[in-house]
Order: structure tokens, then C-alpha cells, then sequence
DNA sequence: CATAAAAAAGATGTACTTATCTTTTATATA
DNA sequence: TATATAAAAGATAAGTACATCTTTTTTATG
């Protein structure tokens, strides 16, 4: 469902968020030292979400990647949606290009409400909400 | 979630269980005209599909595919299980190599139900129930 | 101002999925 | 039994996602 690029995205911001801030950046060799991600694609990665002002960054002598919180205030499904786009909301499970409620395929009943529902849970809760989640232990981003 | 050759296989499949029988069999040709997907890659498809005993297969003249009893009371799951296995509603959404219900990701309680009912749904209802759905014009196809 | 650190940008390489093409094998039927 | 038909098998090609490498730009600090 998502792109490996996704998740690794995901994972990384959500590593941010808890551990780097204005006065603590981390570069993108650390970052995915530490998540057990490749180093030269996590780049990458980091380059698209700062492009789309998912993540702060700055160069040089101390410089790195962190979230501020205007960024925290973000929702997940910004992060996936600037790397994957959101048609992963939108196809239909069998690949039909107009499965809809009224031509639905075989299975439209189990996976609209699904997608809507992931939907709505990753566009309300912000990312500052799965990083305080993850901070309590209540859930986990990497699980070496 | 499912690769093109799942998505094309299980199309192609109820395709079959709809209008194909061992006295009207159709050529991989035909039925990827009809369902509007790329011959030679259904002519795969079916031979994968055909090794695992999902589908019956005659060479010949009046050869092709077709579906009998036996065919049609498997599941959806046993198309999706022969093509991209299953690991699909095992993994976890972020990737997560231990995420589980004790170390759970930050979205583990959204997916893991679903994926659960899902699998469920395609593992019990038979290729002859979702045929019969499409019959009765309740779901659909292919949908040009 | 020189240096070093780190991101940005762009080029390149690899692997996997998707798709196609060619040859071989099986079989109905004329 | 010869022929034509269609699947099976195997080789090849195209496209995309994944991953890496190299060069350039920016900037903090000695």
C-alpha cells in the first residue's frame, strides 16, 4: 500500500519529531544509522519533505534536519502524500478504474470504509500526537 | 497493497468462473481483449495460476481455460496466495519488522483489524459466491 | 577569510515488476 | 496421420522503484 520511500519517510519524521529540534539537528547519515534505513536514500527522502516544508533544514557546520511546530502541527498523511500522493485513498482494491459505491467491485463494502476511516486518522491527528504517543510507549517506530 | 498481477489475475479469474466451462473454454487471448489487460502477461498469469490447480487448462484446438466445481469452490485468497503470498496481512503498515499487537506501530489498531476481516472475507467466500455477485449484477468486473 | 561540515542537486547504477516474444508440447479433428 | 490450434516454457525487453555516488552550494566557526 505505501512506497518503501513512504514508510522510511514516516519513520524518519517521526524520529525527528521526538529526538532533533532547533537546537539539536540531526543529519540524514545519523537518522538512518539510528532507524536501520540506507543512508543515501534517506537523503533523498529528506530532500523531498524539505522541499514541501514537512521538515526544517539547514546546511553547514551543525546543520541538519528537525521539526519546529509549525511543523509538528502536521499530519501524517502530508508526509505520504508529498512522496506517494493520496491515489492509494482512491483505486479500487482489484485495480477497476471505476469501482465506485454505485459500480462497486466485489469487495468495495470492506475497503472504502477501511480507507476512509485510515484516511480520516492519519489527516486529524497531527504528527506531534504518534510522536508523544510513541515517547509514552504507547506505540513504537523502530523495534530493533 | 495487491500487485497488477493479482489485481489482473483475480479479474481474469471470475471472468472465467462467469462465462467459460469445460464445454466453452476461453483462450488467455480472448479474455484479456475482454477484460481490457495485456495478453501475454495473462497468458502467465493463467499459467501460474494453472500450475496451482486454480484454474483447468486443455491444449489444443478448443483448448483454453476454464473453471469447474472443484475451481469454483476455492477462495479469492488461494488466487491472491499463489501469486503474491500472503505476507501482505502480516506486514505492518510503516514497515515495522516487530510490530505486533505487543509493540504495536502508531496506526497498528486501525490496520491490523481491518486486515484481519479482510483476509477473513476473502478466505471463506468462495470464487463461485463473488462470480454469482457479479452475476446478479450486485458487484462488477470490469466496468469499461 | 579559509576550512570543514552538512544539505542540495544531479548523475548513475541495481533490482524488481511488468510486459513481450519465440519455441516447444499437446491435442482435437479433418 | 497431417494440420491447425492453443497452452507451456523459456528467453528477452521495458519500465519503475530503490539505492548509491559525485559534485555543488551554503554556512558556522577558527
Amino acid at each position: 500500500m505505501l512506497s518503501n520511500q513512504s514508510k522510511y519517510a514516516i519513520r524518519a519524521v517521526l524520529y525527528l519529531a521526538i529526538n532533533a529540534n532547533k537546537s539539536n539537528k540531526l543529519g540524514s547519515k545519523k537518522v538512518a544509522q539510528l532507524i536501520d534505513i540506507p543512508a543515501p536514500f534517506l537523503a533523498k527522502i529528506f530532500q523531498t519533505l524539505s522541499k514541501a516544508k514537512i521538515i526544517k533544514s539547514t546546511k553547514g557546520p551543525n546543520g541538519g534536519f528537525y521539526l519546529t511546530e509549525k511543523e509538528l502541527s502536521k499530519n501524517l498523511i502530508d508526509v505520504i502524500e508529498c512522496i506517494d500522493g493520496l491515489t492509494m485513498f482512491n483505486e479500487c482494491f482489484f485495480g477497476l478504474p471505476k469501482c465506485s459505491d454505485e459500480n462497486p467491485c466485489a469487495i468495495h463494502h470492506i475497503i472504502s470504509p477501511f480507507k476512509a476511516e485510515l484516511k480520516n486518522e492519519l489527516s486529524k491527528k497531527t504528527i506531534a500526537y504518534f510522536a508523544e504517543e510513541t515517547k509514552k510507549g504507547k506505540s513504537f517506530i523502530f523495534l530493533k
